[in-house]
DNA sequence: TCAATAAAGGACATCGATATCCTTTTTATT
DNA sequence: AATAAAAAGGATATCGATGTCCTTTATTGA
């Protein structure tokens, strides 16, 4: 149920470029982890993976920055949870058993599965273009971090 | 989708003291860690918490160990979890935003809320006398830690 | 009472995720 | 060419989950 900070901070950080599509300038790090209130230099490291895997696209030197690309907006979130949980996420074992799977479950395996096979296909369906929100300024504030109530 | 291995070593433990419930003797935990290939001191402090708990007993001594008591079998793997994993790991927000629910929700929450709510219904729901099976024999096969296939 | 046993408790070690900092490389502007 | 800006890269720090080890406490049986 859970996902690690890193997936939070890249899905955040592609939202916050893909909202900025339409100007034209390029987006930097710092921009990014001022207006969503993120660790700095944490939030380069994974958006360098994150261009690294072509989710996004970005160039060095003045003006430059992070930028959409032809793939950013219909990639599918399962894409961005891969890259940061690592290959296996929907494969681990509830149990910490090594080895669970269909044709051996663990005693938690059968009771699971579908709601697991639920969030896939959610993950799986939904792309970075269906989280995007009108209200610009709305939006920016709903990504960033604030204290819990 | 995700516990901690404190949550498959608890749940474990939990299970093989209540297949051996007919049993006159107590439960030790090198017995358990050695049939279930689980750190031996890890698991023990693990158990510890969950006799605090109450949803397992012990006794200290000669002839002592683990053992169930009449809450066990009727414990649901909800309180299993909120006991190793927090209290609020139903609350976390999937992009690691401090506050975000129902009436604040994180680009994320809608989609995965259903299904969230299915699995806090399954967790609740199952008892852990609803995992244990008929062969023993078998069903300590399926408990251990196995290397992957 | 004494010895053995087993959980409880607490100190410390390790590891990976998270986070910070500094250097290098690339790019645009002057 | 020189400078400034910004990502890329890499070294190190921190923290919590995991894991190990040793001591203390409780219990049993001789």
């Amino acid at each position: 149920m859970t996902f690690s900070k890193s997936f939070g901070y890249a899905l955040r950080g592609i939202l916050y470029i893909s909202l900025l599509k339409d100007e034209p300038r390029k987006i930097s790090i710092d921009e990014i982890a001022e207006k969503l209130s993120v660790p700095r230099h944490f939030l380069g490291k994974i958006m360098k993976a994150v261009v690294k895997a072509g989710i996004l696209s970005s160039t060095r030197g003045l003006q430059g920055g992070f930028f959409i690309n032809e793939k950013t907006l219909d990639t599918p979130l399962l894409t961005i949870i891969l890259l940061t949980e690592g290959n296996n996420y929907f494969n681990t074992c509830l149990l910490s058993m090594r080895k669970c799977n269909s044709s051996n479950p663990c005693p938690l395996h059968n009771k699971v599965e579908e709601h697991k096979d639920g969030l896939l296909q959610i993950y799986g369906q939904t792309l970075v273009s269906d989280l995007l929100q009108d209200d610009k300024a709305d939006f920016v504030k709903s990504l960033a971090t604030v204290e819990a109530a």
